[in-house]
RNA sequence: CCCCCUAUAGUUCAAUGGAUAGAACGAGGGACUUCUAAUCCCUAAAUCCAAGUUCGACUCUUGGUGGGGGGACCA
């Protein structure tokens, strides 16, 4: 049994004891200070104004009766609650644990033969991979791996936008400079540049000259049918650089892909479904095909304007219907920057009145906006950093900091990513981070090279030993104090656990990164490896226990741990 | 005008309604002949304002103020 259920049971029982009948739920938790002990139940200040006592005696009378092998130390402190310490055993026992299934170690079974879908990183072909979509990237990603931890069967698809009416300004920027000038530029991400460029550009030709509409039109219109006229050609090459891109630029982050589903494909099988409910879930109203949210508290959306085509509500429907059919999910994950909380809630709630798993069996997560230095930052105009021109800039900043050591591309790249991810998944999803290149990214203290740094060290520690052909041993020494770590290791699964329900990675973040710090103060004022001392094989195993965990909890962040750095 | 989100040290972020509000950066002071100093130790420094609920409030409620997002044919 789990060690929260074990004493839950226990405070229960010693509370029916003490002849109280009290079937409630009752909080556990870990005290802030760990003299307080591993953990503590409020349960006696609950329920002392229902039972018209001291809620300290109560405390006591309860606290007499608690019992559980498990447990070292009950004891009553400050208004009423009751501390309670774990015994040595245990602790030995949960890195016994680590050590027998190490690379699963945190995970679970809760949601084992379920499916849950996840969607995120979907880009818009031709507008440029910038920092927003780094975000959305690093927060999907990690939700995704924390669904895997919850032994789900999970899968991870992207929703490209492949057709649009900016598409089409895009695409007729392109023409306007020539196609073939995109043969100028030598590099994948330089060609990327300018396709970003001729997406701006258009943007602002189109709302300058009114006369160009018509000829965007058009041009939008032989993208919908795949005409053979140049302007689909010009459109494919860029459609096919952008999206071998895209794959590559998330490659290069540490995702991959089941599925992509196209906007194109949505809003075919998205059109059709809302006709086909018009009027019981949808009306007309003015010549469009409308949904009035003002009956849910939301507000109204335009499904199907008044030329017959479909909108992104449209689409968004018929994403639903796909992923739905494709993957029968019993949990579908939306991913998405946080501008589209309140449009989402019409979509969903429009939806579940057609099949209630589109409403009931989907969440929509958000997350907040990069802000620079208060500027909020804007694709359509061009002005935005992209992905990979921070990325240069990081990796440039992690080969200045590396002082005499040797890295290789590969691991200044695995660094850089780490720094990143790490800004943002420390910050709750869905609040804006303020983002600031020059500061916001660190290589010290809390940050991602530190927890990289921290796993290498350990390795570095197991190296030596290793050499001294002194192994790891789960076995406490006589006298063996009990650690800070030992009292830390074994809530990484409750960590991991709590994070998935909430879908919160910035929960695994802090875990992971108060550890790095107990380890660090731990090897800063322990000798780990001392041949004469017997402790040394006890302390290699915490050391390799530790490893271990931050490592797992890295993975679910998304970043790489390095074996030396 | 309406709806949603948000406000914590100088800065960037934590804190299932609990005990003395934690870190990091920055500031000041220390620690490498010893397992990796991208590290560690010490010091100073914060809950937007006003009421309310509660044994107990950064957390919940109401009203302000500042910031962000959204509000019919963009996504």
């Amino acid at each position: 049994m789990v060690i929260t259920e074990t004493i839950t049971q226990a405070i229960k029982t010693a509370v029916e004891k003490a002849g109280i009948s009290y079937d409630g739920d009752l909080t556990l938790e870990h005290p802030r200070e760990l003299s307080h002990g591993d953990y503590a139940t409020n349960i006696a200040m609950m329920l002392a104004k229902a039972e018209n006592k001291n809620p300290l005696e109560l405390a006591e009378i309860i606290a007499k009766n608690i019992n559980a092998p498990e447990i070292a130390n009950i004891e009553v402190a400050g208004p009423g609650f009751i501390n309670i310490t774990l015994a040595d055993e245990f602790y030995l026992s949960q890195v016994k644990e680590i050590f027998t299934n190490p690379d699963n170690y945190g995970w679970n079974t809760a949601w084992q033969g379920k499916k849950i879908l996840v969607e995120h990183s979907s880009p818009n072909l031709f507008k440029p991979f910038h920092i927003g979509h780094m975000m959305n990237n690093t927060i999907g990603e990690s939700m995704a791996r924390l669904a895997h931890t919850s032994g789900a069967e999970v899968t991870v698809v992207s929703y490209p936008s492949d057709v649009s009416l900016g598409i089409g300004k895009a695409v007729w920027k392109l023409m306007d400079y020539g196609v073939e000038k995109l043969d100028e530029f030598e590099t994948v991400a330089e060609k990327m540049a300018f396709l970003g460029r001729c997406y701006a550009e258009g943007t602002q030709a189109y709302d300058a000259a009114p006369e160009l509409e018509a000829r965007v039109r058009e041009i939008t219109q032989d993208i919908y049918e795949h005409r053979d006229t140049p302007a689909y050609a010009a459109y494919k090459i860029g459609r096919d650089l952008n999206l071998d891109y895209f794959l590559k630029m998330t490659a290069r982050l540490g995702s991959s892909f089941d599925g992509l589903i196209f906007e194109s494909e949505a809003g075919i099988a998205g059109k059709e479904i809302v006709m086909n409910h018009v009027p019981d879930v949808y009306t007309e109203s003015n010549g469009a095909v409308i949904y009035e949210g003002e009956q849910d508290g939301l507000h109204t959306r335009v499904f199907i304007n008044k030329d017959g085509n479909p909108t992104y509500e449209a689409k968004d429907i018929g994403l639903l219907k796909l992923k739905f059919e494709r993957y029968q999910p019993d949990l579908s994950v939306l991913v998405t920057d946080s501008e589209q909380k309140e449009y989402y809630k019409v979509v969903k709630t429009s939806a579940g009145k057609i099949n209630a798993d589109w409403d009931e069996k989907m969440v929509h997560k958000t997350h907040g906006r990069m802000q620079f230095k208060g500027t909020k930052m804007s694709s359509r105009l061009g002005n935005t950093p992209l992905v990979a021109d921070i990325l240069d800039a990081v990796v440039e900043e992690v080969n200045e900091r590396a002082d005499g050591r040797t890295l290789t591309p590969d691991e200044a790249d695995v660094i850089a990513i780490a720094a990143i991810k790490y800004t943002i998944l420390r910050t709750q999803a869905g609040k804006n981070i303020n983002f600031d290149p020059d500061t916001s990214l660190s290589f010290e203290g809390d940050s991602g090279p530190y927890l990289q740094y921290t796993y290498a060290r350990a390795q570095s520690v197991l190296d030596k030993a290793s050499h001294l052909d002194l192994e790891p041993q789960l076995e406490q020494p006589d006298g063996w104090q009990v650690t800070d770590l030992e009292r830390y290791l074994y809530r990484f699964p409750e960590i991991v656990d709590l994070a998935f329900r909430d879908l919160a990675p910035h929960q695994v973040v802090t875990y992971v990164t108060e550890l790095a710090q107990m380890f660090n103060t731990w090897y800063g004022n322990t000798k780990i490896v001392d041949q004469d001392d017997p402790a040394t094989l006890y302390r290699l195993a915490l050391t390799k226990a530790t490893g271990q965990v931050i490592k797992n909890g890295l993975w679910i962040l998304g970043i790489d741990a390095l074996e030396q750095m």
